[in-house]
DNA sequence: CCATTTTCCTACTATGTCAATAGGTATTAT
DNA sequence: ATAATACCTATTGACATAGTAGGAAAATGG
């Protein structure tokens, strides 16, 4: 699969914090970590990351932690990727000057491009805020229960 | 981009030698190189994996070299990737037995699985004949023309 | 003012993959 | 017999990944 674990905890923990800081209070990477088995040491390295992306807002000291900067329903998945990732939803790289045959710029344009253009277009589309409703269905909110 | 070199290259090998090996004769490794430039011993790491999947056929020798073992239009884009590159089509391992929460298995099933799901479905579609015909439209044939 | 909790930053490490390069062997047409 | 070709394996340098580790800065509560 494509995706890193870092992009994996990114949308997780997002979700994670949109699921449990309902009325105003913050979720600790602590928290997360504890909920979710993944390490915190790990997540206080990506959270920084979606911060400076403008997706969460950071509180420090006691009972701090993170919050959604805007509505789940306005982060989209290509958001989260590009803050985290900066290569999965980019075009290849050109090839230097000169050197590509009219072949290889073909499939450039006739395939990877397009390729590269179905995944950000997905990535464009959904948002967070579906994948929360999906999820609820799923599992009727029984969020911390774990599954085998 | 989520592709490699070695699966670019390998889509690209592949066009070249449909294009070349009309009338039965056989590309080698140099000629690819020469045209698309590309280096040549890196290519000779390629094919044979190709061969291993059965997209292409070799001969040893003086004027050997490879040929499609099917026609093009049966060539789809997802034998190329699985043949150069376990993952990239493969869903996301699974978690370790009991360490995933629901949220987890939630986001697997209805994000990546499905994102997944999206590449594969078009990779399976296309085929080689397709990106052929695209391109021979877009350089009228003059394939060994070299764009800037 | 102080202690604790939190985020935040930087460095480090172990492992693996990528993109080649290199050298040599087996096979085959001529 | 020779030259050209595929084929195999090893090696390399650069980079990314998935963490671990230690501590600094800030905020809270008392």
């Amino acid at each position: 699969m494509i995706v890193s674990t870092r992009v994996e905890y990114g949308v997780m923990a997002l979700l994670d914090i949109a699921i449990h800081s309902e009325n105003g209070i913050s979720v600790s990477t602590a928290e997360i970590s504890e909920r979710q088995n993944v390490s915190q040491k790990y997540l206080e390295q990506i959270l920084p990351l979606l911060r400076q992306a403008g997706l969460i807002r950071a509180q420090k000291g006691l009972r701090g932690g993170y919050r959604l900067s805007r509505p789940a329903a306005n982060v989209k998945l290509s958001d989260v990727i590009n803050a985290l990732d900066a290569d999965i939803l980019a075009d290849m790289e050109p090839v230097e000057e000169g050197r590509a045959g009219a072949l290889r710029c073909c499939i450039n344009e006739c395939l990877w491009m397009r390729l590269n253009g179905l995944l950000r277009e997905y990535a464009e589309k959904v948002t967070l805020a579906e994948f929360l409703a999906e999820c609820k269905g799923k599992t009727s909110g029984a969020w911390d229960m774990y599954v085998i």
